[in-house]
DNA sequence: AGCATGCGTTCCATTCAGCGAGACGATGGC
DNA sequence: GCCATCGTCTCGCTGAATGGAACGCATGCT
């Protein structure tokens, strides 16, 4: 697995610790699917099935995974809800955010989203989501492609970084609309900088549109955005208003949070 | 750190795997502080500081944990809550009780808890927060002993592996107002089996009063709880009609569950 | 100012913990 | 009823993980 192997007796890999990158590597591949087995996590991370058992009960013994007596299979714990609630809790974007989302949700009556950027994807700290919003999208998960969203265009067009991130990660269309082009990536962040604000209709999933505004420290980077989403036609047709209302809100938490 | 060592080379600990053991002990100790440095993380789990550094850099090469390059501490990573909110939605019981639980928290307008047993604590999965409520109140962690909350004592008192889990753990109360008894303990159950839902009143905090229903499979083992909190004055007030929807919510879900 | 104590980080030789291969019984689909 | 495949367990070998020591750098006390 190793790609090469040093001299001296030291791990030479990226982070170190084999057998701790391994289970943590297990644990990733429940990203893909709710339950497995342990041939098919050792196939996946390429390791011996012996060594993928003996990960995953050492997991198991700290509650990060769980094991499916009927089935024999394997799933993630609830250590991890645990540990990734304390994580939350105690984000300070997130603490200072969540006033202001509450109001932004209530003035608009739209999902309410607080992303942050993670190398070119973009993760979803907060989600408020209306009762009359249609529970269908509620299966999105918790990290998406920067260039599909409106908010990781918000935060691309402000913060070069960012934009360098997301081209070296490449274009990942989740459907026919997303932008799968770097030209169509270089307008659509122009047009967002002239404009204040970041738009996706349909890029995402179909149907579905947000509105995002970064939220800005002095020094130019981009700590979050701050993103509503409705359906495409409601908010293509009423788009001033909640784009006004992000801006002031993204605005808000910057100088909230003295950046 | 072993209790003993085999006589083979195996591992002969409880779950194997030293230093996988060791990453998780590192991510455990951030449950008692928001940072912690490389020497007091190694004191904390009984290794050599070069070892806990290592463990760290690993831990944060996979976003479980982050360093804060000004104070050079580290902090819990934003990956577990990626995984966490995973496992969170991927947990049956969860699933199955959101919509019982929106409701709930319609009917009563106060604050919902769903809780599942672990061991003789009370894990929360679900929190509705109603906005009218102090938000004093929501600096509670996610896990708490089970003899303290109206969640863990309704489910103790009508499965007997988790009242004799929680007897094990032995008694740690919170406030003044907690049981510290095994007497007090055993009339608290007794009460609540002859009501059909558990209360407490004060015995996590002060001012603070929560009623709770199990959720139970028809082999008589607690699959979870459902709790209203409010204020101790105003639910000593009017118990009757929460702990009636509470009933009937726990009810409901057992149903829904098919258990 | 000077010193001392603590921190996080890095290096290195030692050795024991983790590795893969293989055997085992149970399970389930054809 | 068989064969393929599963999860589990054992075992000897070896190299990856370990602890101790040294380093540079803050911080705070004298």
């Amino acid at each position: 697995m190793t790609t090469e192997v040093s001299t001296t007796g030291r791990p030479a890999v990226d982070g170190g610790l084999h057998s701790v990158l391994a289970a943590l590597d297990v644990l990733d591949c429940f990203t893909d699917a709710d339950e497995l087995g342990v041939t098919d996590i050792a196939r996946r991370i390429g390791v011996a099935k012996s060594t993928a058992h003996r990960l995953l009960t050492t997991l198991c013994a700290r509650g990060m995974a769980e094991k499916n007596e009927e089935t024999g299979r394997y799933r993630l714990g609830m250590k991890l809800h645990e540990l990734g609630s304390l994580a939350l809790q105690r984000n300070r974007v997130h603490q200072t955010a969540l006033p202001l989302l509450q109001e932004l949700h209530h003035l608009t009556g739209g999902t309410v989203h607080l992303g942050v950027p993670d190398g070119g994807q973009v993760i979803y700290l907060e989600r408020l989501v209306s009762p009359t919003a249609a529970p269908a999208f509620a299966r999105i998960g918790r990290r998406l492609p920067g260039q599909c969203t409106s908010s990781g265009k918000a935060m691309a067009a402000f913060d070069r970084r960012i934009a360098a991130a997301q081209a070296r990660a490449g274009f990942t269309p989740l459907t026919t609309a997303s932008i799968s082009s770097s030209q169509g990536y270089a307008s659509s962040l122009a047009q967002t900088r002239r404009q204040g604000f970041a738009v996706s209709i349909d890029e995402v999933a179909l149907g579905l549109a947000s509105v995002a505004a970064p939220v800005l420290a002095h020094d130019g980077s981009a700590w979050a955005a701050i993103s509503v989403v409705g359906g495409s036609k409601q908010l293509r047709g009423d788009l001033d208003r909640p784009a006004r209302l992000v801006r002031l809100a993204a605005q808000r938490l910057a100088w909230a949070l003295g950046i």
